[in-house]
DNA sequence: CCAAACATACCGACCGGTCGGTATGCGTCA
DNA sequence: TGACGCATACCGACCGGTCGGTATGTTTGG
C-alpha cells in the first residue's frame, strides 16, 4: 500500500498517552462487540491503563464513544484524502479508484474491516445524540468526500439523474451494509462477500459512467 | 396494501401471552436501542409483565434474542412470501417488485423500519454464537427467497454474471446498508434517504436485466 | 514546587438471574 | 359430580456481581 500503513487502520500511530491508547483499544472493542456491550474497566483492561487515567482524560463513557468517533472518522479521513486515486484525471476514475481501494482494504475477519461510526451509529443512534452526531459527521464525511468527484464525472456524461449527494450516499450505505452482512458469515468467508458486494457497487457505478447519454434521456 | 396488515410490521398478531408480549417488546426495544443496551427489567416493563414470566418463558436473556431473531424471521418471511409480485410471469419484474415493496414498506422514523436482524448481528456476532446464528439465518432466508427469481432473470438474459447467489446476498446488504445510514440522519430524512438508496439497487438491478446480451459479453 | 498525568480504593445503582410461592385449568377416578 | 393431583403460567422479593462514576492519593516533568 502507500504511505506505509497497514491495509485494515491505516494511519496508526504507536500509542504514547493513555487517551491514545484508550482510543485505540476503543476501536478494537467496539468493532468486536459493540460499544455499550464493552466497559470502562475493559476498555482500560484491554488499553493498559487504570480507570483513574480514563476518567482522567473523558468525562464519561459517552464522551470517549464522541471521542473515539471522531479519532477514527480524522484517521480515516486523512487516510482517503491522501490516496493515489485522486491524481487521476478522469473523475469517473478516481469514483472507481475509491471504491476499488476501499475493496483492497477489506480482509481478514469482519471486526478487522468494519467501521467504528457505523456500529456505533447502530446502536447509540436513540440513546445518545453526542454519539450519534459523531459518527453521522464520519460517514457524512466520507460521502462529502467523494461528491465532487461523482459530480464531474456524472456531468461529463451529461447525466442530470442521479442527484450526485444521493449517489455518494448509496455508496456509504453498500459499504456499511457490506460491513453488516459480512458478520452473518463464518470468519473466512466474511471479506471475500464484503468484497463481493462492493463489486457489484463498483459495477452500478461503471453501468452509470459509461452510460450513453442518448439512454440516460 | 395487502392482506390488511400494517406497513412497516407485518403480520403483528395480537399478543396475548406473556411470551408473545415479550417478544414484541424486544422488537420494538432492539430497533430503537440495540439489545445489550435493553436490560431485562426494560423489557418486562415494555411488555407489561413481571421478571418471574420472562424467566419461565425463557431460560436467559440471550435465549430471548434468539426467540425474537426467529419471531422477527418468521413474521416477516411469512409476509413477503404472501406479497403479491410472486404473481407476476416475468421473474425480473418479481424481483424488482421485492425491490419495490421494500421501498414501500420504508417510512417513519428510523427505529419503525429497521431490522432486528441486522441490529442484532451487528453487536452479538462475536459474543453470542447463538444470536449471531439466528439473525444470520433470517437475512440468509430473505437472500434464498430471491435467489430463484433473480436466477431465472439472469438466465432469460443469457447472462453468466454476476452469479444469483451473490445478486441476491447484495440485495440484502444495500438493504441493510439504507437502514444504518437513515439512523445518521434526523429521523424526518432517514425514510427518504433509505428509499433513494434502495432506488440506486433498483437501477442496478434494472441496468443489469435489461442489459443487451453484446454488452455483457 | 506545582500542575498534569496517572493509580488505588471505593460507592451506589443497576444488571441478569434465582427462588419460594400463588392462581388457574385440566385430566382422572371414586 | 366433585375433589384430588399435577402441570403451566405467572408473581415479585431478593441475590451476587458488575456497571459507570468519584474521591483521594502518588508520581513525574518542567
Amino acid at each position: 500500500m502507500f504511505g506505509g500503513v497497514i491495509p485494515n487502520r491505516p494511519f496508526r500511530p504507536q500509542p504514547a498517552t493513555a487517551r491514545d491508547k484508550l482510543l485505540e483499544a476503543a476501536v478494537r472493542l467496539v468493532r468486536a462487540q459493540g460499544f455499550s456491550a464493552t466497559s470502562v474497566d475493559q476498555l482500560c483492561l484491554e488499553a493498559g491503563v487504570t480507570k483513574g487515567a480514563f476518567f482522567h482524560h473523558f468525562p464519561s463513557k459517552e464522551q470517549l464513544g464522541v471521542a473515539a468517533a471522531q479519532y477514527w472518522s480524522r484517521s480515516t479521513g486523512e487516510f482517503f484524502a491522501s490516496a493515489p486515486f485522486h491524481h487521476e484525471a478522469d473523475p469517473a476514475v478516481r469514483v472507481l479508484g475509491y471504491i476499488d481501494l476501499r475493496i483492497a482494504l477489506i480482509s481478514g475477519p469482519a471486526e478487522s474491516f468494519s467501521c467504528v461510526a457505523g456500529t456505533m451509529l447502530q446502536e447509540s443512534f436513540a440513546t445518545s445524540a453526542a454519539i450519534r452526531d459523531a459518527c453521522a459527521a464520519s460517514i457524512g464525511a466520507n460521502a462529502r468526500a467523494l461528491e465532487d468527484d461523482i459530480a464531474a464525472a456524472l456531468a461529463a456524461r451529461g447525466l442530470v439523474e442521479p442527484r450526485a449527494v444521493s449517489l455518494a450516499r448509496h455508496v456509504q450505505t453498500v459499504i456499511q451494509g457490506a460491513f453488516v452482512t459480512a458478520k452473518a458469515l463464518p470468519p473466512e468467508a466474511a471479506a471475500p462477500a464484503a468484497r463481493e458486494s462492493l463489486g457489484h457497487l463498483r459495477r452500478y457505478v461503471e453501468l452509470l459512467l459509461s452510460e450513453e447519454p442518448s439512454l440516460a434521456a
